[in-house]
DNA sequence: ATCTGTCCCTGGACGC
DNA sequence: TGCGTCCAGGGACAGA
């Protein structure tokens, strides 16, 4: 799932093909959840603009075009943010996967979960948001204005000191791992990296937040920043549905400690990975290295 | 004010 | 083979 680092290699990715480009012509899919701006809305304000800056906050993309409106994009889930001509088995069904070999892939052609097909000008190719869950968003921002999704968002996680985790968690009786996922107190963080920034940290997910002492909020805030760089320089992680804008898979996931690996030994001290459901999310951790 | 649970959505995994 | 059921989760929201 599209947490800060795949949101922000993507950024990276995408950039070179937005920025300086005019929309020639917008197409949308019918209706739904993903569309905060009506269809055709979206398509009357991006047609004739141009890109001028790619800029993320959080999880959030924002495209700023030349009239100083600006898009809004989240990739939810499972949404995909890539161009045209990417070639990826994450694009195919899992019966259509198994009968290709790499090799073979087909390059992908828009389908039903693709919402967003932006044709640009200049001969790129074209720019596509394919969201299969539809827990994706995209918004278009009036010159100016602005949206509560963005307003309440906490320092980008990336640019936070631990003394805001510090001074945050004060009083708060949740669990760390919940007041990580509250993308007002920090902006960022999923559920992948938190289980992995706690456990580099040695805390324990169910810790109560007004717990935490600063030294605990310094490895903490270290350990995501350091877990979310890493990720972005080797891609992000492909769990889930995940793919760069160019159609590759992440490298992170092979990096992964204790995501997704309950029963798995502990990296630290082989004991297994316990899984719990904590906020109505899976969280995997070490019981005997996080206390 | 803070916290918890429910819901949105779909494809894949699993059991019979 | 095919059907039904359950599960995953970011974030908005309702209710405690």
């Amino acid at each position: 799932m599209p947490e800060l680092p795949e949101v922000e290699v993507t950024r990276r990715l995408i950039a070179p093909h937005l920025l300086g480009r005019t929309v020639l012509r917008v197409h949308t899919s019918i209706p739904s959840y993903v569309f905060l701006t009506p269809p055709r809305a979206l398509c009357q304000r991006l047609q004739g603009r141009r890109f001028d800056e790619l800029t993320r906050r959080g999880k959030y993309l924002l495209a700023t075009l030349d009239d100083a409106s600006r898009l809004m994009i989240h990739l939810g889930m499972t949404g995909q943010l890539f161009v045209a001509g990417a070639s990826s088995l994450r694009l195919l069904s899992s019966t259509r996967r198994s009968s290709l070999t790499p090799e073979e892939q087909p390059a992908f052609s828009p389908d039903k979960h693709t919402h967003l097909r932006l044709e640009l000008e200049d001969t790129g190719p074209d720019l596509l948001f394919r969201d299969v869950r539809k827990f994706g968003k995209l918004l278009w921002l009036a010159p100016g204005s602005s949206d509560p999704r963005l307003d309440k968002l906490g320092t980008d996680v990336l640019e936070a000191r631990p003394a805001q985790l510090f001074e945050a968690s004060r009083g708060r009786r949740l669990a760390v791992k919940n007041l990580l996922l509250n993308q007002s107190v920090l902006a960022g963080v999923g559920n992948i990296y938190a289980d992995e920034a706690l456990f580099a940290a040695r805390i324990h997910p169910c810790r109560p937040a007004g717990k935490l002492s600063r030294r605990a909020c310094q490895r903490l805030v270290c350990a995501l920043q350091r877990v979310m760089l890493r990720s972005i320089e080797t891609g992000g992680s492909s769990i889930s549905d995940y793919i760069a804008p160019d159609g590759s898979d992440g490298g992170y996931q092979d990096e992964r400690t204790v995501y997704a690996r309950s029963g798995e030994p502990c990296p630290r001290c082989a004991r297994p990975i316990t899984r719990i459901v904590l906020g109505a999310r899976g969280t995997h951790f070490c019981a005997k290295c996080q206390r």
